[in-house]
DNA sequence: CTGTTAGCGCGTTCAG
DNA sequence: CTGAACGCGCTAACAG
């Protein structure tokens, strides 16, 4: 059915052995039998079968993709550029879409489904629980971690702290005193610190401007249109409401203007919107935002699994963290 | 170091064949030793090497996903819809993003690649060439082209000169007579029918209604909103505007709507815009579209490819036309 | 430089 | 109902 290299063997007149070093490049072998074996191969049409040299080699030339979204910004640029840098290098990505939270069974991700299946795993901001972390670290394998550090492995993402203080800051130096946070959800399990962290700068730069936060401001957008939306219009049911509001996403803060304009309140006249990622439709919004460098997050994780898998250890437990840069836009003003 | 089938069958006090048949449920074993091997399993760790019973089976209960985007709402919504679908049966997803066009070198995607690989294919809406067709129906394994037919292999897509026709036929029906279209890349290797046939359905409406376009209102938008926003420029720039624009896909009408912002032109007062696929965002920018359930059409996908490699030959050339639905909102009316 | 031999871990006959 | 033995296709170690 499939031709096998026992095939090639055959009709070139030489040992599997040969044909196997031939053919990856290996020494050893004169250049006229590895030409000779190189052209039959490829009349023949042979591609070598995964499964077998899987089980003969112990490696997948795989790399498992644990992400929680896909078609959420942040996570489909960085699945794209992640696909992109290991697949220039052979590698193949099998993708696990993990749901976050409470609408994922306990233990429907069993760490234990990827041994035997992958050679490195890329973990994409996704809220796993200690179990799962564990069994993570019980393959043994070389893991990276996208958008939160974990103490063991390595991670490339940014400084989220930073980010929510970079946004809150600018509002305060515009001169918002009354600034509301749109944030991810606090039941959310752990291991899911962007949201904390951006919640935190705000918090930071708010306690150093000597602005102490009406905990009615402090609101929850789950991380998507429609709840950034349901959080402005409650923020704007307050008896005092915000003047200047920081989103933890760009997707959220969408939500929030789209609000802003069904109240038929101005922006940034009489609200001032910040968000975060610099979203391919933030510009269109004409939001400002704290930018943040997805695809080179993708690509650096997956540089640094290629490292390992090369077997350099140099990295073995880097945490790389990567620039934001303020992007301002229409959306922000002074307070009327 | 990793537990093998020969581990659990001695501290099971029983054979390899034994544990194997309890492990996968298969009759004649009895009810006690499967509980105890099932017991052991469990307690040891086992989980049975994926490359080892694909190459005892022959089948890799894998299925590769060819896509020429992550990043895009189409995209991004039907891999997840597919892989959601897929793993609930134990499938797992191969990526391969397969970038279109020019940028790909030719041969780039070699289907052969799949081979011993996955155990069915998933095609969404890539241009592909004649050679990788033919490449891919090589395998002999079952395919399903998700977003374009092709003969000899299962479909889902939706029917795109309807869809043409339908957002043509509500402009004219609102009393535009200048109806601009922004589409795809004329130059696109074939088999990447939507662009064309949305196009179709366009001039065909146009036709039925006595119009004759002007060739200078078919411009190119490249399915991006740099694209869209681009096209409505050179639209605006020419001597008589239209009064209302077709844009093959909503990210190309969110550019075209910004350019009109830009512009100073009212929307639907001066121009009227109409896209397609009804984008989460969509509804932020009150945008006219015909509504494309990708969801599902991701989701029917799957579901053809399970049931064939269940072995039911039934839908073996099944082609599911899913349907579209007219979304009226704020960015189309009556021309000036 | 090349061939021979032995597994990799599992599924699957075929005997018992 | 269970076990022994073989083979899936390939790589690796060792001879030659």
């Amino acid at each position: 059915m499939n031709i096998t290299i026992e095939d090639v063997a055959r009709t070139a007149g030489v040992s599997t052995a040969t044909v196997s070093r031939a053919l990856r490049g290996l020494p050893h072998v004169s250049a006229a039998t590895r030409a000779s074996i190189t052209r039959i191969a490829l009349d023949l049409g042979y591609v070598p079968s995964k499964s077998a040299s899987n089980l003969a080699t112990g490696r997948t030339r795989t790399v498992g993709v644990v992400t929680p979204h896909i078609a959420k910004w942040f996570f489909a640029q960085a699945i794209e550029a992640v696909e992109q840098e290991l697949r220039a290098e052979g590698y193949d990505v099998l993708l696990m879409v993990l749901p976050p939270g409470p609408g994922r069974q306990p233990g429907a991700f069993d760490p234990e489904g990827l041994r035997q299946r992958v050679d490195a795993v890329c973990v994409l901001t996704v809220p796993l629980t200690g179990t799962e972390l564990d069994g993570l670290r019980g393959l043994s394998l070389p893991i990276v971690f996208v958008g939160g550090a974990v103490s063991g492995a390595m991670s490339v993402r940014i400084d989220d702290v930073e980010v929510g203080r970079t946004a809150c800051e600018h509002l305060i130096t515009l001169g918002h005193r009354r600034i509301a946070h749109i944030g991810g959800d606090p039941c959310e399990p752990l291991n899911f610190t962007a949201p904390v962290d951006r919640r935190a700068g705000w918090l930071s730069a708010l306690r150093v401007a000597g602005i102490h936060p009406d905990p009615r401001t402090d609101v929850v957008g789950y991380f998507t249109v429609e709840g950034g939306r349901a959080a402005m219009q409650a923020l704007l049911a307050l008896p005092e409401p915000p003047t200047a509001v920081f989103a933890g996403s760009d997707e959220m803060a969408f939500g929030a203007l789209d609000a802003l304009r069904d109240a038929g309140r101005s922006v940034p006249g009489d609200v001032s919107v910040i968000g975060v990622d610099d979203h391919d439709l933030a510009a269109l919004f004409d939001l400002t935002t704290v930018a943040q460098p997805v695809e080179d997050q993708g690509r650096s994780a997956a540089d640094l699994l290629l490292a390992a898998l090369r077997g350099d250890p140099t990295h073995a437990q880097e945490h790389k963290l990567l620039p934001v840069a303020l992007v301002v836009r229409g959306s922000t003003g002074p307070p009327a």
